[in-house]
DNA sequence: GAGCATATCTTCGCGTCCGATATATTACTC
DNA sequence: GAGTAATATATCGGACGCGAAGATATGCTC
């Protein structure tokens, strides 16, 4: 299997399951989905996009300039979706989990 | 609020709910846990035990001599279940969010 | 033209985790 | 009684993800 993803890596997939986004794009929609509880700093951001390419889980899409700067988008690759089912799914177990002894604590 | 709890500090935390374990207990508990998709390495956990410790997450039960060898119980205190029940709602919602999302690949 | 928002990217230090290693005692096997 | 496996605690170094801070650049508003 892989290994654990972090929370931004987590995050940064998610966000990027619906359609690509660019850098600054996917620091507003990680804060949304969140709802405002984690605020992605660039060095997070862009650390985690190399690695994320680097692992075949992103790819960069299209560029566009608007207002004369630069977006830089990316999206999810097959392979970035499979993490994240995978990793979804590992979660999903350990909530369960902990939940079920967190309830009984008159096992 | 508090920092997101890794994988193997979560796991140590959801294995000492029920009752204190030592160390070596606590090795074969999160294996159990975790359907043996995680196996604890003697340096993460003395390495976390030492953390949580400091966090005042987890505090030093009895000893016991089993066999001539020692054996040092830790037990969750109750900060560190609360730390574990705020994590466990916190994952809980980013595995919501993006079982959504994978869903609802036509939203 | 000063200040702010947008936008990408780099550098550096910290904390966590893991693998390797060490130590000690008991239990089992031959 | 020698050798090996299992139990049990502990330390050290390296790898890696993350966050804080800052560099750089453009366009908008006042």
């Amino acid at each position: 299997m892989s290994d654990p993803l972090r929370e931004p890596t987590f995050l940064i997939l998610t966000a990027l399951v619906d359609e690509p986004l660019h850098g600054y794009g996917l620091i507003a929609e990680v804060d949304r989905l969140s709802e405002g509880r984690v605020s992605l700093r660039p060095g997070t951001l862009y650390g985690a996009l190399d690695r994320l390419t680097d692992d075949g889980f992103v790819a960069r899409d299209r560029e566009e300039v608007v207002d004369g700067r630069l977006r830089r988008y990316y999206r999810l690759t097959p392979g970035g979706e499979g993490a994240l089912r995978a990793e979804t799914e590992r979660m999903r177990r350990h909530v369960e989990t902990a939940t079920l002894r967190l309830q009984g604590r008159t096992a």
